[in-house]
DNA sequence: AGAAAAATGTTCTTGGTAGTACATTTGTAT
DNA sequence: ATACAAATGTACTACCAAGAACATTTTTCT
């Protein structure tokens, strides 16, 4: 039997797998905090049952340990959005489902969010350099796809929509609702946030969705 | 007469208008590109005119000249929005430009919106200290609440319309245009950054924001 | 002209931070 | 049981980078 699910290091037993998550849980968390050359290896250190040591030991350096944050990091949110299932769903429920979905799961998802934010300021070098990452994000818009393949066929979404595109349209809301909160509530205040506000654009977004996806309204 | 608004330090004359707008058009470039911890003094002090020891003299401290590139970014972007005017056009008309237009101006200044996402990794810290900027965005959201309030007494809005909801829609697809280009290209392709792509965005971003503005279809 | 103030150049210091060297303990295979 | 490998602890180094000290030049004011 081995240990590599458990986490406890009672005394002082060897337990490598353990220290890795330590480690990368740990990471995430301060990366995410401040940036890559805002966090300090040494801090990242400190909050851990560990040693600095043991950084370089599994990480090779502070650039290695930050891609393995990385990649837990959206291993962690994928898997959080493979559970949702729609499949049974008709195209319209399933997308309003999806949209309302991710617009939530974004925002329980801070750390994850702002670790991309931090990736786009680094032109995605990390992430670009990462097999696994896009393998998971692959997977990630099949769901999306096969719902305007359906919703296409049954004539109630119109021709042509661009999966993508629309992924490109729940991610812009749903992400930026995390992402801007800082500077968005300093400079219109806080109502948005609040769970009436949140409710309300997420309702908004949704519709919004729809709104494109569906056939035009004629005028 | 002064020579605060020309640029020109032919051979070794005092300029220090000049001295501090060398300096801050480049802080904000290097802060833009790298963060605010990424971004070095040296480095910013290397592409200006002149020596790190006026950055100390005229901003005082590193944070200090952050906090002016940030002024500065956001000074010379809400100018820009400024200058659209839209005063007679009808609502609907008047909402669509206001929305394509945000769309095209965000792509036009990427270095702002990167101090924007700086600025949120950081919790929106300096932006708050600032003055200034709060007072430029309360101008920024005004232009939306007169749309929104001829609009609703047009019977062409929905009621109880809410500007700032709107405003965050808007500037959710517009922003995140920008910022999450690298990351999104990385992982689904860059032909939504296409000139095609973009124009399809824009007008389908136009459209979603529109369904949400309007009285909602019969079904 | 001369003094004071503003602006700029040059050099140094000090603290922080990534990464390493060296030593030791724990587990595993023969 | 012993040797070897994997895992961990402790102390150190080297350098980078923010900011300060000190010196000089330009401008302005009387």
């Amino acid at each position: 039997m081995t240990n590599s699910t458990t986490d406890d290091r009672r005394g002082w037993t060897q337990n490598p797998e353990g220290v890795k998550r330590d480690i990368l849980a740990v990471a995430v968390s301060e990366f995410a905090a401040r940036g890559f050359s805002g966090a300090k290896v040494d801090d990242i250190v400190a909050r851990t049952q560990t040693s600095k040591r043991m950084i370089y030991y599994y990480f090779g350096d502070k650039k290695g340990l930050y891609m393995r944050a990385l990649e837990a990091a959206y291993l962690k949110v994928r898997e959080g959005e493979a559970a949702l299932d729609l499949g049974d769903l008709p195209p319209l429920e399933a997308l309003s489902t999806l949209v309302a979905f991710t617009f939530d799961h974004h925002r329980e998802n801070p750390d994850f969010i702002r670790m991309v934010m931090i990736e786009n300021i680094h032109q995605a070098e990390a992430l670009s350099a990462s097999e696994k990452i896009r393998k998971l994000n692959v997977a990630a818009i099949d769901k999306l796809r096969e719902i305007c393949e359906r919703g296409e066929k049954e004539g109630v979404f119109r021709h042509g929509l661009d999966p993508i595109a629309l992924h490109w349209q729940i991610s812009a809301a749903s992400f930026f609702n995390v992402s801007n909160r800082p500077t968005f509530s300093a400079l219109f205040g806080a109502d948005v946030f609040t769970e009436d506000g949140q409710s309300h654009l997420r309702k908004q977004t949704v519709e919004a969705i729809l709104a494109i996806a569906q056939p035009e309204a004629p005028l």
